[in-house]
DNA sequence: TGTACATCAGTGAACGCGCGTTCACTGATGTAC
DNA sequence: TGTACATCAGTGAACGCGCGTTCACTGATGTAC
């Protein structure tokens, strides 16, 4: 078994970074253990540091690897719309859909990541793979902005995403309650301007308010 | 030093709760040990299983600590303005303040604790405490809504709420970089629909687009 | 193309360490008289 | 009010366990001729 080939070494090392991704995206740096990681890439423990300088290291390496993933998966949705606005839309009622609560292992690591980047010190590796992916996804959200101006399209993009994240992340928090569904319609509603094709209507009220209070002061 | 005055070991429990509440908050659950917490409420760790059956019963514990410490907070500072807009005003700027940023420990549980509770299993107390918590803050931030609507207030809260939140995380994610403070300016742009005043404007552009895009589709 | 051998990716036992939890012990507290 | 003693909050050593990391070893790979 020892010895194997330059090309099945480079797969197996996509391998760990591959699922070390996904498990550290469900539960976090500190919930699994380097001989989980290698267990679940078909490899045992003792070859980690082959592969890698430190668990460390690989918190980064597999950041890196989820951003990668998730702006490919933003690119394509976006470029299937025609519209700026339809793109904005599309990204947002995916972002926002059920289904991603439970299912943090494959989903957005700005979100599933946050808190564990968080803890890091300032000089982390992970960090700077957390902002560099960050920006790249904020990048696809800014182009489906389009206010007219670049910096609005950012500040635009950015409000937007702090709402997506906050929302997910608040509905896998309450999973399990009505409530976590009820924050992703929220956030929805507020996004788009509009509840979402599969939500119920909430009880009619006499007077409709609008879709987000404007301007109040 | 043995066998302490009833008084005493309730002070002592208070004592636990409430450094869990902040060591939890900045390390998260997997992040410190029952050791780390009795000796920072100034025990040694052999007396925790006395007061507490286990870690995660002293997570629930100071999970409902750090809410009834927030929501007390929010209180208060709602209580402080004269007119619901004025008490989202409030709520809303406190919350997006630059100094929240590194200090986890005494800010928001909903934001500092989301991921962990998250992690959790679905019966572990935390979920129940952080669910009661979170019910909680929305019911202040819902006061300060006022759409004239209780649905649409409640939904208007969770989605400021959300945007809140994710700014939050996002900066504490990103801290160190400039972009941090970008995060909590756009966030503070959206919800109060105009820059903070010590936010330093952006370079100006000749046509100045709306605080939030609106209702395109 | 075929042979001889150095390289090195992966194995699995072992390292020191810190974890959550248990427990025999201690001695001040609080109670019974 | 004062004395005798049972209670029990806190101590610190110990438990088994899993962690990140190291290392001597193996044998197929890849290279030199």
């Amino acid at each position: 078994m020892p010895r194997v080939s330059k090309a099945q070494t480079d797969l197996n090392r996509a391998a760990i970074t591959q699922v070390s991704s996904r498990l550290f995206r469900e539960h976090g740096f500190r919930g699994v253990s380097v001989a989980d990681l290698m267990a679940e890439a078909g490899l045992t423990h003792g070859g980690f540091y082959g592969h890698f300088e430190s668990k460390d290291a690989l918190a980064a390496a597999a950041g890196e690897w989820a951003f990668s993933e998730s702006t490919a998966r933003w690119r394509r949705r976006a470029a299937a719309e025609s519209t700026p606005s339809a793109q904005r839309r599309a990204l947002v009622e995916n972002y926002l859909r059920a289904a991603n609560v439970p299912d943090a292992a494959n989903g957005c690591p700005t979100a599933a990541l946050c808190v564990d980047v968080a803890r890091e010190p300032v000089d982390a590796p992970v960090r700077a793979a957390y902002l560099a992916g960050l920006e790249e996804m904020l990048e696809v959200l800014a182009a489906a902005q389009a206010t007219g101006d670049a910096a609005a399209d950012r500040r635009s993009a950015l409000a937007d995403y702090a709402t997506m994240v906050g929302a997910l992340l608040m509905a896998r928090a309450t999973s399990a309650s009505p409530l976590a569904e009820e924050i992703l319609a929220a956030a929805r509603e507020r996004l788009l301007a509009a509840p979402a094709a599969t939500t119920p209507a909430p009880a009619p009220s006499t007077s409709r308010a609008p879709a987000r209070p404007v301007h109040r002061s």
